[in-house]
DNA sequence: ATGGTTACTTAGCAGACAAATA
DNA sequence: TATTTGTCTGCTAAGTAACCAT
């Protein structure tokens, strides 16, 4: 870890040092006082020469290592449900190490516990073959629940937690959940209108608890905000969302960018990636915020009467299974089904398809907020990609002299063989032109998609119905848009959607 | 309401792996 | 064949939201 920025923090080494010494015989505490008296290099170099010693495997052994890994996968990797075989999705229990939160966590660098046979509960049927501990220990617990899908299951010392082994993405129980998911999402298509209506006109309401989830829900509604539950104070990093936001996550002006009433939303949410936006909304809504922070300083909430539980409540009785998490996927659903309908045109070549494909996918990306780091390789590959750009033109430029010359050189009339020359020079000129409008579009998409993390949303929000349809509909084979794992997670999808299908 | 517990989904990143290129 | 580049997978943290007891 000493070639990570955030083992110079002090609240890494604090945290660090003291579960360390925690495990120290009382010589070794006598010994080892400050940590900045211990020098690592040693068990640093280990490591790196570990990883290099791995790097220069030869094929053969390469080979063995393969072979081992699968021969784990086949043996640990599955369970039977009812009946079938189905893939585990994390079937090795977490490594020990030094936990490593997202953001300014609090528990940086506490030691995270090996787990033992001893902490393990297995789940499974009472008449099936139940997992043998490891020689020599014990499972915590064996039961069989068939009301949860979990498989075994730990508690974690750092946070206190429960982990799970489950299935695989891939697996029927998981597909039917993840298609029960959007289900609810499209019902909520029916009701939204309504929803839409009656959350505005709660925006004049005498009770100040339904102004401000009338507010919070516009704001998850239009915004795609997360609901944001309390957290514990100390024990995470410091992030919110909708239900959670504090006055200083918020400045109202206004007049901005020539618009009236405009508010700007900045914190840190999910992750602790930032969420930076300026947003005009209607004057209802802006006047209400401006009542919300009346009297208040920068650490209080913005919605004091407001819970994710009181707001999921509500949710609940304008339509059954409804949560604040559904607007998410709904509007994100819808936002793909919209965009793919205004930028998809039927002549375009393949290749101009998928870009206007990711194109939609991106804007939903952004609507959900979901960033990712620009690539370390980014620069370099960007350039690389430009030089390929100028060679290209460069040959197309030829190609064009070369078509001229062979058009002079075939008079009408003239014979067959500087015809039929002609003939290939304009396919060649054509086909170069085309390999040019593919590199530019890569191009484009490159710089567009640098810091959009595209996967999340094409994971875990889009329903992937709306992209089998649009697929069959515009002859895309669907190996373009999903690769191998992903139509495992989706065969419900592609079974289930034909070329009409609408969300 | 409130707080604790539990089960599940959603999230970004690092390293492994595979394909492309020198 | 060796090296570079791009994609995929595994990992595990961090959310949402239900349930239950008080």
């Amino acid at each position: 870890m000493l070639d990570h920025e955030y083992t110079t923090k002090e609240v890494f080494q604090n945290n660090f040092f003291s579960d360390w010494r925690k495990e120290m015989t009382a010589e070794e505490r006598r010994v080892i006082k400050h940590l900045d008296k211990c020098d690592f290099t040693e068990i640093h170099r280990h490591f790196v020469d570990r990883t290099a010693a791995r790097k220069a495997l030869s094929r053969e052994e390469r080979q063995k290592l393969k072979e081992e890994a699968e021969k784990l996968q086949q043996e640990f990797g599955y369970c039977t449900l009812d009946g079938h075989r189905e893939k585990i999705g994390n079937f090795k229990t977490e490594p020990p190490g030094l936990f490593r939160g997202r953001g300014d966590h609090p528990k940086m660098g506490m030691l995270k516990r090996r787990v033992l046979p001893e902490d393990v509960t297995i789940n499974c049927s009472r008449d099936s073959k139940i997992p043998e501990p490891p020689a020599g220990h014990q499972w915590k617990e064996v039961r069989s629940d068939n009301t949860v899908t979990w498989l075994a299951s730990w508690t974690e010392n750092i946070q206190n937690s429960i982990k799970y082994v489950m299935l695989n993405p891939s697996s029927k129980l998981k597909g039917e959940k993840d298609w029960q998911k959007y289900e609810v999402a499209r019902r909520l298509k029916g009701v939204v209108d309504e929803i839409r209506s009656q959350y505005r006109a709660d925006w004049k309401s005498r009770e100040m608890k339904k102004r401000q989830r009338a507010v919070a829900l516009y704001f998850i509604d239009k915004l795609a905000l997360r609901a944001g539950n309390e957290k514990e104070e100390g024990e995470t990093a410091d992030t919110v969302g909708c239900c959670s936001l504090r006055v200083e996550h918020v400045q109202l002006y206004p007049e901005a960018d020539g618009c009236q009433h405009v508010v700007e939303l900045d914190f840190l949410g999910k992750d602790s990636i930032r969420y930076y936006n300026r947003v005009p909304v209607e004057k209802p809504v802006y006047k209400n915020l401006q009542l919300f922070m009346e009297n208040k300083s920068r650490g209080d909430d913005l919605f004091d009467r407001l819970t994710t539980s009181s707001l999921n409540k509500h949710l609940q009785d304008l339509m059954d299974g409804l949560t604040a998490k559904v607007f998410r996927t709904y509007n994100a659903s819808v936002t793909l089904q919209e965009q793919l309908r205004a930028l998809t045109r039927a002549e375009d070549s393949v290749a101009a398809k998928i870009l206007s494909y990711n194109r939609a996918n991106r804007a939903v990306a952004i609507l959900c907020n979901h960033q990712r780091a620009t690539p370390k390789t980014f620069e370099k590959s960007m350039q690389n990609l430009q030089s390929k750009i100028e060679a290209k033109k460069q040959q197309v430029a030829e190609a064009k002299a070369e078509l001229k010359k062979a058009r002079a050189d075939h008079k009408p009339g003239g014979d067959d063989r500087s015809k039929s020359f002609l003939e290939k020079r304009k396919r060649l000129l054509e086909k170069l032109q085309e390999q040019l409008v593919r590199l530019s579009t890569q191009a484009t998409d490159k710089e567009e998609s640098k810091q959009v993390a595209l996967g999340t949303s094409k994971l875990n929000y889009l329903d992937p119905r709306i992209s089998v349809a649009w697929c069959k509909r515009f002859g895309v084979p669907v190996e373009k848009i999903y690769n191998k794992t992903q139509r495992e997670r989706f065969a419900w999808a592609l079974d289930m959607a034909g070329e009409d299908f609408e969300f």
